[in-house]
DNA sequence: CGAATCGTTGAAAGCAGTCAACTAGGGTGG
DNA sequence: CCACCCTAGTTGACTGCTTTCAACGATTCG
């Protein structure tokens, strides 16, 4: 088991004809896979240079079983860890590219904020092809969305990211959860 | 936390726009989300008679508390979930109609397998609208995929379910992992 | 037997995917 | 330092799958 200190890593899974699903970002302070995993079912590429901690499994074990408190941690961690799928579940199953980018972002910049202070600004330092990837649509109609969002003034690209001038959190809500219908106009 | 011994249910979001999505259905034998999960955020309906069978959380605490083996065997249960809820992903994200119904039905039939003996008649005792909540679809184009596979001599549909005449384990391979491309054509 | 819900079928529209061409950016070598 | 190339990203045109709206059968339950 590992854990990411630096950097920005990217699990994702091979579907064998060449596409894929990217199933999370990692962010710093943040886990690589689940613990125990026997067989890890996705993969893992860099996004720039990353630092990574290794947790032995033995150790963890032991640990775990010292101190039912370690167990409970895990758990928890898992525990979240199906919470996050299941909403990207229902972003997956239900949501226009519009809500799915809009969705992105204003996670994407909320979990950047539990880091440290951070603007408007958001970095994207992933490329397109992983952020179409993580929200199941092609970086043809990504990059569609992202143009469409700044016309309508919610965002403003910029060279290594965007900037939020419109979207806030209940757009995220409103994104994954509410609105009047579903898709389609 | 509970554990199902007879019936099927249902576990599912609501988005409150009436849309819903089903996360899963569970079978006897599995259990009723996650352990400790403090504010479920799913609901759950039956179909059809069930019986539960209720772990008061203190108790199931103590019992963690006093077994490592306890808490290992909840964390392996945590990470079959997470990595059931990803495959979901894929599929979500990937696949066509045909695709996720021929999927559906061959995972359907293979969970029914693990209860005990059973035919090529898969019952389907979950409304229409369930499994196409399950499968992001609308229960229109459930019902045209249902006819459209029938046409293809690969299933039959039945009074309360379908016979599986030509979908096999590797066509659920082939719908979420391989095929030559994505969806359309 | 009637009513209400569920499920199916039909027709039309829209969003995203596909294919293709073009632009921008980054890195390398001359 | 500039030219070149290669990849990433954008934009356009078009196809088509899925959704939507609507009406029609089927089933279940009172």
């Amino acid at each position: 088991m590992f854990g990411l200190s630096e950097g920005l890593v990217c699990l994702h899974k091979a579907l064998r004809d060449g596409r894929r699903q990217v199933v999370k970002f990692v962010l710093p302070g943040e886990f690589l896979g689940m613990p125990f995993m026997e067989l890890y079912k996705v993969s893992a590429h860099a996004v720039g240079a990353v630092s990574v901690c290794g947790f032995p499994r033995d150790e963890l074990r032991r640990l775990m079983d010292a101190s039912p408190g370690m167990a409970r941690l895990l758990i928890n961690f898992a525990i979240r860890e199906v919470d996050l799928a299941q909403e990207q579940q229902v972003l997956l199953a239900n949501a226009s590219a519009e809500q799915r980018v809009g969705a992105f972002l204003v996670g994407w910049h909320a979990r950047l904020a539990t880091l440290g202070p951070v603007s408007k600004a958001v970095p994207l330092p992933m490329r397109r092809r992983d952020i179409a990837d993580f929200l199941g649509l092609e970086p043809e109609t990504l990059s569609r969305t992202f143009a469409s969002l700044e016309q309508k003034k919610l965002i403003r690209i910029d060279p290594k990211g965007v900037t939020l001038t419109g979207l806030a959190r209940k757009d995220a809500r409103r994104c994954c959860i509410v609105p009047g219908r579903r898709r389609h106009r």
